[in-house]
DNA sequence: CAGTATCCGGCTTGATACTG
DNA sequence: CAGTATCAAGCCGGATACTG
């Protein structure tokens, strides 16, 4: 009998939908991701919009992200204070269905089940 | 300023997207969900089709999907040998839109990069 | 058969302070 | 501004043995 696994980044996947999960699952990459999808972002337009992720995190998984071809990181100045862009690559691009996917549903289940709460900032 | 805000089993989440991840994130629940699209399935039947879930891991997932509403439970037997069955609920269906593009993008991915590795068991 | 109990290591995330 | 360094905590997941 044979079993088709998925590589990436040196780990094992054993079906697509894992391997999927290893470039969009974990706690921010896909807010991250759909944050990116309407336009280019600064790291500090990133780091307001999700006001609960951690500078770490939100490096952290940038530069992942970016390994993985998903995301492009362009500076935009050379000496402090810094400007950097983070954009979806072509790549990135490929998974805005499957984002979409994901927001549309938990939209919906907002709604329906009465799960959403207004909070004032 | 007003932000939206969900509420999923005592936790908060800042946007639709990671009300979603809450319910098919991690390293297995989307999977498993995977596994039941097509039909109902015996608790051996999935553990064998993921060789590389623990009983441990997969017990828990699955009775965090069954309160989450996701999944149903039936038993057929009331001694042991047991027989129990794993559905999707109604509810649970709902989410086969998603799964299918994240289960479809990585497929494409598999094929288009070379990601694919084929092992004999 | 279908799980649970126990134990544990490691990955993920967070808070804070600091740097080019 | 855009991060990195450091430290710490919590959750996730795995191995194994055991139970109704």
């Amino acid at each position: 009998m044979v079993s088709i696994m998925f590589e990436h980044n040196d780990k094992t996947f054993p079906c697509a939908t894992s391997l999927t999960m290893s470039f969009i699952g974990g706690k921010w990459k896909a807010v991250i991701l759909m944050y990116l999808i309407s336009k280019k972002r600064r790291y500090s337009e990133l780091h307001q919009g999700m006001k609960s992720i951690s500078e770490r995190t939100l490096s952290l998984h940038l530069k992942e992200m970016e390994r993985d071809g998903l995301v492009k990181r362009k500076v935009y100045s050379k000496k402090p204070p810094l400007k950097v862009e983070y954009e979806l690559t072509e790549f990135g691009r490929t998974l805005i269905p499957v984002l979409n996917a994901i927001y549309d549903w938990g939209t919906a289940v907002g709604e329906a089940e009465n799960k959403v709460k207004k909070v004032s900032i």
